[in-house]
DNA sequence: TACAGTTACGGACCGCGTAAGCATA
DNA sequence: TATGCTTACGCGGTCCGTAACTGTA
């Protein structure tokens, strides 16, 4: 078994078991691929792959599971190549960041701003998605920092800091009813027609299960993924929005009315994650820190290495989040 | 970088740094290995090890960093390795297990005899050390399994199951002022010299924080590494014995008198551990239901992948633990 | 016919083993 | 002088790229 034929395989499972395209993307001829692949299988004594004719068209069981540990296999030697280029200063690389529309549409592009004059050599990479495609990539791709929120029970193999907490908002266009209320009800909110996010988590903090408690039934008009398409319908007069704090600027927003809604909705924290035990190339540590500022690397490394919850819990204790 | 090169860097790590010694067990020549290693330094752009003439005295820290991955990029191509045996339904294969004295002197026996008779063509490396032994040798050469008792913060890459319940007894030579009294004090264990286990964990569970509570100074006239050892002395007067119950055993001892203590310390938990992510074989699922029969491989399965404590947890709420 | 993977073959490269060289105790 | 690492060199194997071949849509 040799390094190369892991990464040939790798790469043909990332890309769609076409063993060209892989060639392709390996900047070699597509025979050799073809070749390392197949010796690999013979090695093995089983298929990775099932082959009708002569494509590829479905991965066996086991060829999942060797597909697996050889991607954590090739983590594991690119973390090795990231301790040389660490050692020598070096500040480039790549930063592929996971992320939610929410985190890369109102929160990222200020951080990742002066983070490029910091350091303008390291490529960035942002792959924006839901929870769950978010989740597929950590394991499938090389995602470097993962920031989200909730659901923290989709990532198992991520050590998970606290950023900052965040609570929801009604937005109203100017002279909606609501606009002169400070402090509206569920029940004054269950008046008027709802557009709000896509309920992609079912908790006990989703939005249905809180309008339930109070016996309101919302009226719920549309659902988006995103906040922008939220606050259009909002201006349209479609209904009353509720979304994310850091998704309003009172500037950018002025023609909307905003009201806080954190004694309607309990409030969130947005976390950042990376592998437990993967590299953490300074320039990664210095990514955390520009999007909060507490978390510094003595911090970072302490909650990585945290051998329990309690731990874990103890290094944050002390810790004021911000709200955003 | 070639697997093969992280193959002798391991090698070299794990025989003290000795090219010839690593060259011999790698069933290679010395210069291969030498060469490799060297070039493996060149192409990382740094010194793993550091030489003083020519030969290698010590890690340095970035060495140390890379023989860790590496050593995990070695056992996760072992593990793809052993999917392949697995698929073959080869019985055969390595199981490695890390223990403590008293595991490995009175409870595996009996376990090490049933699993032979099943595969008799795996071959069994018992390894046995105090619990900081194991936990390095956990991280440094390959165990499969771990059996040890309390102390789990020493093992934060590992699942660790538990197995049984145990608790402490006294043991006295017939005859002895404490031979008739079913259920001692503190007070009274306190009138006579101890002869008990080094103290190599202080948590609130230590004896002599047990004794401390109960305002008693325990006059330990003799600590041992064994149960074997704690007996001889007892036998020959020096004191009281408090010991594992799973250490003593009525008819083998039926020299001395044996009383309960679990009404004085606090039980303990046996507990089998693997590396989260490592590979199972069958044959490892079986051994250790030889061990814990309540362990099944479906429970095995689950308490691997489980997300969180909380759903680790559940799993054995409903489970009674044998006692020994 | 176009497309995707396999087979065939020559050349470059690489890693190994043998043998000799060179530091340190 | 013994031990242990490094350098030198020739051989054999391996991997790659080009090119021709073979199944599918």
């Amino acid at each position: 078994m040799k390094l190369q034929q892991l990464r040939y395989l790798a790469a043909v499972a990332q890309n769609g078991m076409n063993i060209t395209a892989a060639a392709e993307k390996l900047h070699t001829s597509q025979p050799a691929v073809s070749k390392q692949l197949k010796l690999l299988e013979d090695e093995l004594g089983f298929n990775i792959f099932v082959r009708s004719g002569r494509t590829l068209t479905k991965i066996t069981p086991a060829g999942q599971q060797v597909i697996d540990r050889a991607i954590r296999v090739l983590r594991e030697v690119q973390n090795i190549k990231g301790i040389s280029a660490e050692l020598k200063g070096e500040n480039s690389g790549v930063l592929s960041i996971g992320t939610t529309h929410t985190q890369a549409r109102y929160v990222l592009p200020p951080v990742i701003q002066q983070f490029r004059t910091q350091y303008p050599d390291v490529r960035l990479q942002l792959h924006q998605g839901t929870s769950e495609q978010i989740a597929e990539m950590v394991s499938l791709d090389r995602i470097d920092l993962t920031i989200a929120t909730g659901s923290s029970d989709l990532f198992p193999g991520l050590v998970l800091l606290p950023c900052y907490h965040w609570h929801r908002q009604i937005v109203v266009p100017r002279g909606h009813a609501l606009a002169n209320i400070k402090k509206p009800t569920l029940k004054q909110l269950g008046m008027y027609p709802i557009i709000t996010y896509v309920f992609s988590f079912t908790g006990s903090s989703s939005l249905p299960q809180i309008f339930a408690k109070a016996d309101v039934t919302p009226n719920v008009a549309l659902t988006a993924q995103d906040a922008d398409v939220i606050k259009t319908y909002v201006r349209l007069g479609m209904g009353v929005g509720i979304l994310a704090s850091m998704a309003l600027d009172p500037k950018e927003d002025d023609d909307l009315v905003l009201i806080d809604a954190d004694h309607l909705f309990p409030s969130h924290t947005t976390w950042i994650g990376f592998t437990r035990g993967g590299l953490l190339r300074r320039y990664m540590y210095d990514f955390i820190q520009v999007l909060a500022p507490h978390l510094n690397k003595r911090l970072i490394d302490r909650a990585a290495q945290a051998e329990n919850q309690e731990a874990f819990d103890a290094l944050f204790a002390d810790i004021q989040l911000p709200s955003r």
